[in-house]
DNA sequence: CACGAAGCGGAGGCTTAGTCTCCGCTTGGC
DNA sequence: GCCAAGCGGAGACTAAGCCTCCGCTTCGTG
């Protein structure tokens, strides 16, 4: 489940490792990709390493911490949260393009928890963060603005209740994520018609409702780590 | 800032405490249940002794552990949750109960951040915990079955939804509390919009949005514990 | 093909944080 | 006035994560 091309090696012109250490920092790179999306941001580099098969010296000697291997990264997922704004604002349909920009950011964050992670909790990766939501925040507006000038989206909403949704949906995957991964996708369909300004009819649910015995399950769970 | 009576002392009947005892004890309680409100059960028994003024041991002596102290102080804090899940079963309108029931819930846990995470988090007072959960159910279903019989509530939502959406309010306000504590009124707002069958016209927006500059903030925050 | 440099592994040191105990001293109440 | 009850808080103990260090292995060049 690589998600990258692990962009091209040895950018910064240092001279070239030994074959074997050039295999293993992309052994790293990939395992650390796979794990960070499956468990998190909170994993250790001694995770990684561990489920690298290599020892953690190897791990540290390439990546001095965590913080530099995300750094490597996150870049790309970053600018494909961007690319999935630009491609809303571009919508001919104003209303259309910010539903979809929500649906689209939403399964991004859904298929890797790091990501997620990145753009929320964070702390990790804070420039990176930064530059992202730098980014994000002028196309959201712009979005937003658009959808209000075609007078489909309610009236109250501003640009800044955006990233509260995310912030909401992104609680739900991570409450959710054991049980039933995809029930985020309701709460996300009520959000949205909740934000229509003629909700004529509400659109259809996508996916089941938990049943009532996930329910406990979903609230009262030590939330594993795996 | 006392939020319940302290409900009558020594209740399992040992020989009384020493006076000074009795009195440290009921200071416990009180501070305890100030402190978890504003700062959440991750606060330590050393904390609570320390805003109370007395040494560790005395807090050891009287609760084992947090788990005793947590247990008797919110037995009521959940009654009153019961309540308000009544007080919405008893509304003629069935969408107006369940909307206020929403409204009211959230509220007490916008003021009582130890009970909201209490209900999501948990694994602290997992008892009592499961025991207002298998309250809340049915006095849920019950809730949501009446607003759909009614017409008003949208087909598909179904009970299980409902405490998914008080989680996804929770964490709103654990990102917006040292902001703007009141936003997760406009998110809640656009939920129960959301949730209608004919909206015909959207609520008003309660509170005003986040001001842009407020957004870092809320998104970036190492989310302190004060 | 041998030998030095590069790389490897992972035990274990260090730090941070929380939980709870222990015991010498203090105090309430008969 | 005496002593059981209670107090305080230093510090023992545990749990986790982070990262270093150094003896051993492997690469790749001469």
């Amino acid at each position: 489940m690589s998600h990258m091309p692990l962009r091209a090696v040895t950018d910064d012109a240092e001279r070239p490792l030994r074959a074997d250490a050039e295999r293993n920092r992309r052994r790293i790179l990939e395992v650390a990709a796979e794990v960070f999306a499956r468990r998190g941001l909170s994993v250790t580099l001694d995770d990684i390493a561990r489920e690298a098969g290599l020892g953690v010296g190897t791990v540290y000697r390439r990546f001095p911490d965590k913080e530099h291997l995300i750094d490597a990264l996150f870049e790309a997922r970053i600018e494909e949260l961007v690319a999935v704004a630009d491609a809303g604002l571009e919508n001919p349909d104003p209303l259309a393009g910010l539903v979809h920009f929500l649906e689209r950011g939403m399964e991004l964050q859904a298929t890797d928890r790091g990501l997620k992670e990145l753009m929320h909790n964070t702390g990790l990766g804070a420039k990176r963060v930064a530059h992202a939501r730098s980014m994000m925040a002028p196309r959201v507006l712009k979005m937003v603005a658009r959808a209000h000038a075609s007078g489909q989206l309610r009236g109250d909403v501003a640009g800044p209740d955006m990233p509260l949704i995310t912030l909401m949906i992104g609680s739900i995957m991570d409450a959710t994520r054991e049980v039933r991964p995809d029930v985020w996708r309701r709460l996300l369909t009520i959000v949205i018609d909740g934000l229509r300004a003629q909700p004529d009819v509400a659109t259809p649910m996508p996916v089941a409702p938990l049943a009532i015995d996930e329910v406990p399950r979903v609230m009262g769970a030590p939330k594993s780590r795996r």
